[in-house]
DNA sequence: AAACGGATAGTC
DNA sequence: ACTATCCGTTTA
């Protein structure tokens, strides 16, 4: 039976959502608003993006998960609680943007692979969709490692999701998505590269995948 | 000290 | 389809 939880106008996402599996909070995350608060006052504050694309990376034992190799000064946050922002460098100049998932004493990752912009300054209309991916994402947002660790449970926070236009709702996500493979974990070996922990909501333009879930090319 | 990893853009 | 870019992380 469904729990819906309550959650008030305004406040960010509250950290049971995130204290759940890294898939159930990867497939709920879609359809939900990444903001940027004016906290910091940068250009990018105020932000409000629908989330279309996630990666579920489910901890030690996942292969393609930075956890698998143990506890680092890098991957620190992942293993704390649930709710909270893991940024890392990827590629050398690029950023990416994961939620901690639960359940507490777990690690494991959900990464924001893409986003649609809804409301932004008018100077910066489309900026944040030009180009796909989840390095353009965090460069269009000025998300950086400075936001490793960030709560964002918080209402100072400076990143926080929002629930959007859905109830929470648990343990399922009422939002139809598509699966397929993850990207860019080949070195990770067939099984795990293999595994369908890539989501996004359907024929989303903004959606940065390359491949269906039967792992062939196509253009979302 | 040095190898490694990998998203994006640009060129072919 | 292939290559340049770029540098923190990790291992030796």
């Amino acid at each position: 039976m469904k729990q819906i939880l309550h959650y008030k106008e305004g406040r960010p996402l509250p950290r049971i959502f995130f204290d759940r599996d890294a898939r159930d909070v990867a497939t709920d995350l879609l359809g939900r608003h990444l903001v940027r608060t004016s906290a910091d006052g940068g250009q990018h504050a105020g932000a409000v993006a629908t989330i279309v694309e996630t990666e579920a990376y489910l901890g030690s034992h996942d292969f393609a998960c930075h956890a698998c190799r143990g506890r680092t000064p890098r991957t620190a946050t992942m293993f704390g609680p649930p709710g909270h922002a893991y940024v890392y460098l990827v590629s050398g100049m690029y950023h990416c943007l994961n939620t901690v998932p639960g359940p507490y004493g777990t690690t494991g990752a959900v990464l924001i692979r893409a986003v649609y912009v809804d409301h932004d300054q008018p100077s910066r209309q489309g900026a944040a969709y030009r180009g796909t991916g989840p390095g353009r994402l965090t460069r269009s947002l000025d998300v950086t490692r400075r936001h490793d660790t960030a709560d964002l449970c918080d209402m100072s926070s400076t990143i926080q999701f929002a629930s959007g236009p859905r109830p929470i709702a648990r343990p399922n996500p009422d939002q139809p998505f598509r699966c397929g493979p993850r990207i860019g974990d080949d070195s990770a070996g067939p099984e795990w590269a293999g595994k369908p922990l890539r989501f996004w909501l359907d024929g989303h333009f903004a959606v940065s995948g390359t491949r269906n879930e039967a792992g062939e090319r196509c253009a979302n």
